[in-house]
DNA sequence: TCGGGAACTACACAACCGTGTAGTATTCCG
DNA sequence: CGGAATACTACACGGTTGTGTAGTTCCCGA
């Protein structure tokens, strides 16, 4: 019987710590590398085909979101547990969507944990409730074009339809009749609350 | 020769197995008890007085800078080292504040994380460089009084200057005069930069 | 008791904002 | 080719915003 082959790949030591410490205690599997960082991860998955990756959202130099997409696409059937601290549907809906086969909360106890790698390993999608429900009640994002995003931006950082024109080099009333189409995609009726949602929803880069 | 007793207070089992498994392999240290929240972690600390507590930040029901200023005050000479994944200034700070012996990001290696322990175990103050330096860089946090984070709120809202009159039951030229106050203090020009900071820097709950 | 210093109000003014209507140029597709 | 879609512009209108000046009331501390 062969031993499921994990691979780790999470920024902090202290939880490599721990999945090493989890899985290398059970008889069918073991870890067969550790990386700490996205970019590094997907060369150690390149490198070592592990069965399972167990996968972090959040890390420097390269996101477990983008790894995994990466991943998936040089190793189809590539398997890999997504683990994560955020409960936002965006950043869950990525992970599926980039190809991850299973996302579960960072504060799952080990028990079920380690049954989420068996799963995953076995192929089965693992999804928690909890996770579903924050995906099925995403609102959805209102579909601006890049340069409505840019002008979104400009918003947010204070500036007037007159500085607008300028920095885009057209006219004021342009520049009005494009934020009033903006206001009218976020239904919001005015920049102020523009500013607002763009920045809660993560529209713009800050 | 006594052992280090430590209490660990994380919401992620996997930290959790990961702290066990380095801090019991060593010789000197011992885990006495581990706890999922802040509250919790309090009631713990209470009743084991462990010789250190290693203190998540981020934890339902009651966050680890609260945890550790109740854990401080109750038992005086309690030592607290604060792992975190923050790079906020004022979580930082904060957590200084409230009387942690050692701050440290959660990034920190497993051998630097050993001696970290053992320097609060033995009353050392244990701040990164890192941490240092994101301290000493801080913004000043404006002080808006009461009232004006109340009037900020409604700004970030979206709601006009006749809105948050008729909100506060005073006449709308009171609201321009309290607003263009608040707009000098944030040293902003108008209410939509005044938004974006507010909810940049969490002036304001959302 | 006197003198700030808040908090509130009024008013006026210039600037800024959002929208409706309307016109032109360009591009893309059937 | 003709029509639809897209992007830009103009202008006018009414509402909103931020600030300067100024006046009242009330409360607190010297």
């Amino acid at each position: 019987m062969n031993k499921t082959r994990v691979l780790i790949v999470d920024d902090h030591a202290i939880v490599r710590m721990g999945l090493v410490a989890l899985l290398n205690a059970q008889e069918n599997m073991e870890v067969v590398g550790e990386a700490k960082n996205g970019e590094l991860g997907v060369k150690a998955a390149l490198r070592l085909k592990p069965d399972v990756v167990v996968m972090d959202v959040l890390m420097p130099v390269l996101d477990g979101v983008e790894a995994t997409r990466r991943i998936v696409s040089a190793l189809p059937g590539a398997k890999v547990l997504v683990l994560t601290t955020s409960t936002a549907a965006g950043e869950l809906a990525a992970a599926l969507e980039a190809g991850a086969t299973g996302v579960i909360p960072k504060t799952t106890d080990n028990a079920a944990l380690l049954s989420a790698v068996r799963s995953v390993a076995a192929g089965e999608r693992v999804v928690t409730r909890e996770i579903e429900e924050i995906i099925a009640n995403e609102e959805p994002v209102p579909s601006l074009t890049p340069h409505q995003l840019d002008m979104l931006a400009s918003i947010v950082r204070g500036l007037t339809n007159a500085d607008i024109a300028k920095q885009f080099g057209v006219s004021e009333n342009t520049v009005r009749k494009a934020t009033s189409a903006i206001f009218s995609k976020l239904d919001v009726a005015n920049r102020t609350e523009a500013a607002a949602m763009a920045l809660r929803r993560n529209l713009v880069k800050v």
